[in-house]
DNA sequence: ATCCTGTCTCGATGGTCATCGAATCAAGTC
DNA sequence: GACTTGATTCGATGACCATCGAGACAGGAT
């Protein structure tokens, strides 16, 4: 496996839509991991590139950002090992492609949060009664 | 100031909505910065438990993480530096809230990334001829 | 088969980060 | 004022990460 090896893709939230009461305590490590990916300004704008197009060449990456070509190809493939993005060669050039399924699940886990709808992820299932105030 | 230093709250990305265009290569630093922020699976629960609630005690947060007071103090603070929580002190206790729009940012972010509607985050405004195939 | 070009992998390096424990600060109680 | 409890800050430490340059690999062209 040299190349492809998109792991979890998006099965990761409670997947579109409104988000019910998801995801357990290691499902928050996994959604992390996502987030992480996109916590690096030179991954967001390239997941951001990415996504402006159905598919871009490593080749028109490359020369958008100022950094040597090791240094791209390590970014590509922590989007691609969060499950961000996903890629094939045809022929000498190496194509990606967005992922939306995993964007959209991110994004309806943030919408969730901002409308208060998702309860504590993971563990604790029993709220420890007393010791604080209010 | 010893508390309360929200800097940029949620002023980010296009705003709610659609989103249309946004954002220069500088916004994509700050909009990385709040990912990086949710990168943690201690941190992403944090939030997702203090966005559970109205308001949440942090003696109520301490318990529920295996973690000194401390490093726990540290994962809200890089959370508030963040603009993602905002916290108020009352007495003796500091109580910490979400700070809705900053997630709706990000959110509205990551769904027109879904759907193709967003550009390349910042810089290169002319996209340079040539170079690359098809 | 031999080059050439595009992409990825590997090792090294300097910087950042998560964590702890101890010390400090804030606010209430005695 | 002195003591107690909640929360933050500080310094140290070990782990992780972004970056580079060099080498390896893949696929086309000569």
């Amino acid at each position: 496996m040299t190349l492809l090896e998109t792991p979890t893709a998006a099965d990761a939230a409670t997947c579109c839509g409104l988000a019910t009461t998801p995801v357990t305590e290691d499902d928050a490590t996994r959604l992390a991991g996502m987030f992480k990916a996109l916590g690096d300004p030179v991954r967001l704008r390239m997941a951001s590139m990415i996504a402006s197009a159905p598919e871009v060449c490593v080749c028109e990456i490359t020369p958008a950002f100022d950094l040597s070509s090791g240094t791209i190809s390590h970014h590509l493939k922590t989007l691609r090992e969060a499950g961000l993005v996903d890629c094939e060669r045809r022929g000498t050039f190496v194509y990606y492609r967005i992922q939306p399924e995993a964007l959209r699940a991110l994004s309806a886990l943030l919408s969730a949060c901002a409308a208060g709808g998702v309860g504590f992820l993971g563990s604790d299932p029993n709220p420890r009664p007393g010791r604080w105030p209010a």
